[in-house]
DNA sequence: ATTTATACTTACCCAAAAGAGAGTATTGAG
DNA sequence: CTCAATACTCTCTTTTGGGTAAGTATAAAT
């Protein structure tokens, strides 16, 4: 198990001195939210989008959550905002390369979630089993 | 643009079915939370870990949400969780195969976190000055 | 003159998430 | 008999997230 590549593979890469990590720590609690990657994968797919398409693109999400995450995808240098001035506004959002490059890292995750999402069902079942049969219930 | 290499390789993946999407967001929204991040770290560093050393290495976690966490990645199949029957009582956990998957998964997000967090803050030093600069100031 | 289109902003409200802190069970050590 | 040690569990309170709905600005179309 010590020896197993994949551990060894992820140990020589967490070598950072605790503040770096603090920040990183930081850096992740911003960008890991469920609108914030919903609307970096819609952008990487669509390239470019106005406001009115990600309203669609991205069910569920209201106005004032979409405005939000936009603001803070802007302010973090992941998208850029280009206001047209016209009437009615016209207002384009895009991936920056920054952007882009943390949608490649995301990319891992969305390949590890549909490639697992089986496995963790089944685990869920199988937990829900263990502890109808045990006495532990409630 | 278009023919990003970048954006070439992430379109390449994205080529599923609406039902499966949902499945892979819905995974997606169970596992991208700050503490289940950090937890999924620190039982990659050190394999194996008790309570009481998941407390102290998750720097400002509540006992609650620690429990509230670990049951959650019990029940999703990434951790195991093994009671000794002893006094006082001795609980390890670590992670299965499955969880060891997530964390190399969730490791390019680190990197990119820790590649790039420079690069984030200088963009929001530089959007507090845009705002200042416009007349949009409130 | 009124409506329409677009991209917001603002104010108000509720429910869910998270934190604080006390309580519980067990038993060997003193 | 009491205390320490561990891993919770429960309750109470505060914080945060996020929804709804109305308001704003502007010019072109009717």
């Amino acid at each position: 198990m010590t020896n197993d590549p994949f551990r060894q593979e992820l140990l020589n890469i967490s070598e950072t001195d605790p503040a770096v990590d603090r920040l990183v720590e930081q850096t992740i609690g911003r960008v890991a939210d469920k609108w914030t990657m919903l609307l970096i994968e819609i952008l990487t797919n669509r390239e470019c989008c106005r406001f009115g398409e990600l309203s669609k693109a991205c069910e569920g999400i209201s106005q004032k959550m979409l405005t939000q995450t936009l603001r803070a995808l802007e302010r973090d240098g992941l998208v850029t905002r280009t206001v047209y001035p016209v009437v009615p506004p016209k207002v384009e959002y895009r991936l920056t390369d920054l952007g882009l490059g943390l949608s490649k890292a995301f990319c891992g995750v969305w390949i590890w979630a549909e490639e697992n999402l089986e496995r963790v069902e089944q685990a869920r079942k199988e937990y829900v089993e263990r502890k109808k049969d045990d006495g532990t219930v409630r």
